[in-house]
DNA sequence: CATAGAATGTTAGAATGCTAAGTATTATCG
DNA sequence: CGATAATACTTAGCATTCTAACATTCTATG
């Protein structure tokens, strides 16, 4: 729902659009992404919440079914989010069962994350969940604009990561 | 307490991937289109506080812009946010002194929402501002690709609405 | 060896966004 | 006309994410 635009209502009172109207979102790629955000988001959560796994979660699992045992510095890292958002995330999987937290023992600043079984036993279900949505956004646009669009993104990303200011 | 056991896969913490990355992040959309998101995210809320404007509240003001004298309703509508978004954000402009709300006569229900003359005088300023970013991002991508990009970004965010579950 | 600085995590506080459940007003229908 | 339904908005509570400021532990330098 929340995506819908420019439904044009028969609306109230004073609508001026001057010429204002100089940067409709329709031509923005940042509201055109933040919208396929959303709305990737949306399905996520609504999908995960089935299994008890939040969005915040999934993230940090998809990381650890690759490597388990990671410390929180390299966790964060590897899953994009600034320190306090992990130690906020893994607080949550620790208390649903998800990880177990052992300080390490060659350098007790660190803290290393290790799946539980119940984490694990989750990974192969929630992939596929996963995949079915990618594919399901997927659905109807060939394979060559997909590729293009993935380059595309990646490339923008690239560059406002780049600016930074 | 045993803890920091050699791990069971006996090596470094960092285990190896097995057949486990049957689904990496770099193939996933959903996580291309987050990465983005985030990057854009970042970048206008950064040049934003420049004008002591939040992000949040830089969506209603842009339709605002378009449309003043809207009801929180169609705002909601108009921004992709529910309403109780809606509600926050609009709280947090009127004591920024960018909107004042005003009940409607015609119906005890409504709330309509006007820009004060501070929120008007930024308009072009702040424009100018997203349009720089837009073009930014967009920089060294040919404008086949940024077209393909665009239709591609919709056709995916609405198979998603489209299922919403 | 002592201690300054680097590295690792945490807490605190703000902003954004959601769902679910409430209040108040208006519309509808029996 | 009065009960009920639909609308418009708010409150409450959660999750996610950030920055800034803090505590703890290790490293390096004199």
């Amino acid at each position: 729902m929340p995506s819908q635009r420019l439904l044009k209502t028969g609306h109230s009172p004073k609508t001026k659009p001057r010429h204002a109207a100089a940067f409709p979102p329709r031509l923005s790629s940042g509201y055109l992404v933040r919208d396929a955000h959303r709305a990737f988001q949306r399905l996520l959560e609504r999908r995960l919440a089935a299994y008890g796994v939040t969005r915040g979660q999934w993230y940090f699992l998809r990381v650890l079914w690759i490597a388990d045992g990671l410390s929180q510095r390299e966790l964060s890292a590897r899953v994009g989010m600034m320190e306090p958002t992990t130690a906020i995330a893994l607080r949550s999987m620790e208390r649903s069962q998800l990880i177990r937290r052992l300080r390490a023992d060659d350098d007790r600043r660190k803290v290393q994350v290790f799946l539980t079984a119940k984490a694990k036993r989750l990974r192969n279900e929630l992939l596929t969940l996963a995949r079915g949505i990618t594919a399901e956004a997927e659905a109807g646009i060939g394979p060559r604009d997909i590729a293009t669009f993935r380059r595309v993104v990646r490339h923008m990303t690239a560059n406002l990561d780049r600016i930074a200011n």
